[in-house]
DNA sequence: CGAATAGTGTCTCTCAGACATTATATG
DNA sequence: CATATAATGTCTGAGAGACACTATTCG
């Protein structure tokens, strides 16, 4: 019998070696969330071109690589699939039920992505079969998926694997977080230039609800002029027929 | 070259099987927390029998088993541990750093368990080589740990592994979700009957921070009383040389 | 000027914080 | 009665929601 008691810890660190347990498969799936030109939120589904699900709508993922961290992988996964660096991530939740995949026990680390409005050109992604956003809209209690340009719906119910579980989550981590947090402004086209507006579009796409004017400009104001986080530029917006807006710049 | 194409679903699966891939380890950490005597926020750490860490204290958790959700899993190990079942748990974030183990690759889920006042007999538990509470001492971005009994002191430095930033994010989540959830209830000695102050003591052990008696009450009775979840009772307390305080029960 | 969008003023109601006060038990 | 804790009352200021109003551009 071994006694681990009386090990050194080198020969503790080499016996674990020849050691082999049964491990599960751990994977990150991305949420990548984008506004698009009529300023609704936007999710990146792939097509499933392999078994099982085969041919069925899901979020892109991967395998985590022995030597990269958890935040590592989602950051390839998400450079595969968009080609995009620096972008924002965040940790959603881990779902590992045990029957979730019918291949093997995974285990997968849910991220999501905030990809400013504009940026995404997920052609350049090279793995996926076929690749699509999906406009986002939030209802009591659930979502629907569509894209315009394929006439396509999707319900929660036809996306592979538990994913509409993790679309669900993500929505409503989006929507808790927006009114505390500054998420609202990673997705904006550019944080150096922006409408009042334009942000208030991106609160109304997450949350699913419309915002009186005045009074977002209002805690606006508070939460970013008054603390000195966000500046207004000289340069005014040059639409035709109307008012020009302002620009606002974010510091730092 | 195998075409994954033309395969139908039962080929396909039969093919994973015979693959292998390098896969790293999970397992489930859980943070233990309850109140003790002196109405004060506890962890549950053990010390470490083993190497790696040998002799350091850490908090609790073992490896995911194939056949068992990471729910089951954070179950399994808290009734391992204290021998309780039916505790709140709460997933709360993936560690997944690559050198957070020297032994292998090492993928750890926190979970968070709220301990009911006065259910924790954690000498219960069988595999720990030793076992203690730890009174939770918050302070301007970090924490302290003591134990009484032990006349032990602890910096958040000296935890094993990366113990130090799992308690961190615990912390910060109770902190965070104490005031718009119900968490402050599963720490209640019995849920059936309370006293409001008793319910302060656990917002006041979980924010770090000192309320207001009249305020507590008027937000206690608001969110609780007015919506019709929280009872008052006939029974009141039996303290000598003062006024009895009224006991209330949460309906469901 | 009208049309269209940008941006402001103001009223009300709710609620959190601070703090003074009353209530009810024991000895 | 004094003492100790339970429980309530009240004043204030900050802020959210509703909505009416003004400002600035183009043609």
């Amino acid at each position: 019998m071994i006694n681990y008691e009386e090990m050194t810890e080198e020969e503790y660190l080499a016996h674990c070696k020849t050691i082999e347990f049964a491990r599960p498969c751990v994977t990150v799936d991305m949420l990548i969330f984008s506004m698009n030109k009529e300023q609704q939120l936007e999710l990146l589904l792939i097509k499933r071109g392999g078994h099982p699900h085969k041919g069925k709508w899901a979020i892109p993922g991967g395998f985590v690589e022995m030597d990269e961290s958890l935040e590592e992988a989602a950051a390839r996964e998400l450079k595969e699939e968009t080609n995009l660096d620096g972008i924002y991530l965040e940790q959603l939740y881990t779902f590992g039920e045990v029957e979730r995949d019918k291949r093997t026990r995974v285990i997968s680390v849910a991220y999501i992505a905030l990809v400013p409005a504009g940026n995404l050109d997920f052609a350049a992604g090279d793995d996926a079969v076929d690749a699509c956003n999906f406009v986002v809209k939030q209802e009591h209690g659930g979502f629907t998926l569509y894209s315009q340009e394929r006439n396509l719906i999707l319900t929660q119910e036809e996306l592979a694997f538990d994913h509409k579980d993790i679309v669900e989550k993500g929505l409503e981590r989006l929507k808790g977080k927006v009114v505390y947090s500054d998420i609202a402004l990673e997705l904006l086209r550019d944080k150096e230039k922006f409408t009042i507006y334009e942000l208030q579009t991106i609160h109304e796409a997450l949350t699913g609800e419309a915002f009186d004017v005045a009074n977002f400009r209002r805690s606006f104001k508070k939460k970013f002029m008054d603390t000195g986080r966000v500046e207004k530029l000289e340069e005014k917006s040059v639409d035709f027929s109307r008012k020009p807006s302002s620009y606002y710049r974010l510091i730092k």
